[in-house]
DNA sequence: GAGTGGTCTAGACCACTTT
DNA sequence: AAGTGGTCTAGACCACTCC
């Protein structure tokens, strides 16, 4: 046996998926529909149901059905955006200003998305908490993947919503890379602190349903009324 | 229904790790054997396992067995500590420097760790990377239920190792907070830099098999040379 | 009431490890 | 060869949602 059959049920839905045959929110057929189709058992049709599910591509509903992941602005919100209160407590910050840009990719930046684009959009944001600019971050987008994303200002809140409802990308990893800086002249003007203010600097790397690196993004935080927070396991 | 069977079974044999019945690195029962013992069926005696499995618990192999998650200096490595060179390689950091002291529980650390232990263990140590002092790390424990921790020093590289083989506490989760600071005259000192050089600052809670939580911790990271690095899902 | 996912059973065969 | 986990099947009943 190659493959276990439950994989290669697996392998079809996300094609389905990845191909917008199946879109996010939409609903999956029954266990007893795909095991049907796909010529398996309703108990092998079930794990790959359950195992799509644990890898947040589709969530299962009892009663109601098996609905394609849809990235909302809360989901989005709740699963990358790692920053909050000191005491934990979640944080929505407003969006202050936004600068979307059309530039040609830098070497790394070409190396490090999906198709090695020419050229990309920058996106280059302020995020303010309860009045008080807290987050600068700049995101990188292939331009030839998300054309025309500068004519779609102003953007939502959670760009990953934008991503998935214009161009069919459903992003579900992000890799971070966390260091602390000093503000230099730039951020210390776009946060309104000193120069030399130490500064969260994240580094992440976004993936969409196929493993494709689609985003890179770096945010600066002052990290008076901030902190980073994760579980490991 | 009240609780699902597989939920019992699971209990079952996280109560017998948890007392010691079972201890790390042994061999659990097949499936047939735990299905007679409690009744249920093999495919439900073999669904708790998996699921013990996926919260790591236990480690299956084929052709092998089950055996209870022994903490080695290797994963836990690689679960809990975060810290990477800035190209994602990993790194084995030396330690230098350890003192522990008893003294009196912090409000917070009293309330903040299982049993509102009246004293507790501090244990400071300084993690050099290629002779370059890069982490100083701070570690309190409760003083009566790791009783003696002092007498064992020099303590191994990582504390989990120790946790587990002399006192029978097995670490599954830390939450940690990160936050960027300036490097003061104490941790300035320790980790040769000048005052005011930005320094990650991880704030971590970590919990035992049964979530109860057993050791606070903070470490101040140097970040010309490491970065905090994980991947969200 | 019909349709969905959630739990559970009792078998079967295969792949792997150890003796 | 014996014992282990890995995959798969074909049924059963239950709990929940919606019409």
């Amino acid at each position: 046996m190659a493959a276990p059959l439950y994989q290669k049920v697996i392998d079809r839905i996300v094609a389905q998926i990845s191909s917008g045959e199946l879109l996010p929110g939409s609903m999956l057929p029954s266990e007893m529909q795909i095991a049907a189709e796909t010529g398996v058992s309703q108990g092998t049709a079930r794990k790959s149901l359950m195992m799509l599910e644990q890898h947040g591509i589709v969530r299962r509903e009892q009663g109601r059905g098996t609905f394609v992941t849809a990235r909302t602005p809360d989901s989005s919100l709740f699963n990358f955006f790692r920053l909050r209160q000191p005491d934990g407590q979640m944080i929505r910050p407003e969006l202050v200003s936004e600068v979307v840009t059309n530039r040609r990719a830098l070497a790394a930046e070409r190396k490090g998305l999906d198709g090695e684009p020419k050229n990309v959009y920058e996106i280059r944001r302020v995020r303010s908490l309860k009045g008080v600019p807290s987050v600068l971050e700049t995101a990188v987008v292939s331009a030839s993947r998300f054309v025309g994303l500068d004519q779609r200002a102003p953007l939502p809140n959670t760009l990953y919503v934008l991503y998935q409802q214009n161009y069919g990308c459903i992003i579900l990893r992000a890799d971070e890379s966390i260091s602390a800086v000093l503000a230099d002249g730039e951020s210390a003007a776009a946060l309104n602190v000193g120069t030399g203010t130490p500064l969260l600097c994240v580094d992440r790397v976004a993936f969409d349903i196929m493993g494709r690196p689609v985003e890179r993004r770096r945010s600066l935080c002052r990290t008076d009324s901030l902190a980073y927070q994760v579980s490991l396991t």
